[in-house]
DNA sequence: TTAAATGCAAATTATTTGCAGAAGC
DNA sequence: GCTTCTGCAAATAATTTGCATTTAA
């Protein structure tokens, strides 16, 4: 995790008098460690090899806490389960494109679509606050060779 | 309903070998009688006016193949149940602004916005299949006077 | 007639919560 | 010392499923 994430996560933890605490540090650490998407039972694995006290209601009871700030950023893919994604802090604008074939999700940045979405808010009424493009799509690789060289990681 | 609707909705079914029985009868019914978007149980209870016998089991079982038809769109706004929308069949390439302040869920469409991600999904070597754009922002109205016209309506 | 569909109630599963003890400030 | 935080285990709530019965074709 950069200096620069600590950071602000711990600013924003004093701003709202939370207290600084072992397994807190744990899943921040284990939160920001990485630029994989993780649903919750992920982050408590992956604070759990840092800190073996973690317990998954702490996790889930941290999460809030963390997208509150601004840091992390929960995503519904539309399957059973929330993901997060630990990339808006160095991207702040970037958006997904889901590949149908592989399962693989990739992220892009355009700064057109940011423009447009601006536009269509005014012309509507409103001052956008959050925007969220998601593509589902399938791979060309895939299509032409029938197979897919991300397949492998779902 | 349409019956340009029922049309599809019932060739869907036959193609698939489904029956066609009252429950889902009553169910399409009241599914595409309404420009309003709802979640599961908000169906039965529709579904349940028009005909007694539909149970929430069969809402359920049901709900999955008006999505595969295509005429019904699963969505996710982050709440902790899912929402359907009727609207794909008559505007397949809507998307959605959420007003924060007011909760309504404003609907619009936009032709740039459908090329630029065609145009960005060929770039990254994709084919798009579906897309999502969702926009959350804040009333104009409610910013400048404190209040909202839409607010009553959650 | 026979395979599919239904209602009911029980099961599932991600997430939340009450509570008593532990720990930060 | 007082309040917040924690782990545990039980609670919650949307959705799914097993099963005996009904119904469409």
């Amino acid at each position: 995790m950069s200096p620069r994430v600590s950071k602000r996560i711990y600013e924003y933890f004093e701003s709202k008098g939370l207290r600084k605490t072992s397994q807190r540090d744990a899943i921040i650490e284990a939160a920001f460690s990485t630029t994989e998407h993780y649903t919750a039972e992920d982050l408590l694995a992956m604070a759990r090899a840092l800190d073996k006290s973690v317990s998954r209601a702490t996790v889930y009871r941290t999460l809030p806490l963390l997208v509150e700030s601004g840091l992390l950023r929960e995503m519904d893919f539309g399957r059973d389960h929330k993901f997060y994604d630990p990339n808006y802090v160095d991207h702040p604008n970037h958006n997904h494109l889901i590949c149908l074939d592989c399962a693989k999700i990739v992220e892009f940045e355009d700064v057109h679509i940011d423009t447009l979405e601006n536009c269509i808010s005014k012309r509507l009424g409103f001052s956008p606050v959050g925007k969220t493009v998601r593509i589902e799509a399938k791979c060309d690789v895939f299509q032409s060779t029938g197979a897919c060289a991300r397949r492998k990681s779902a």
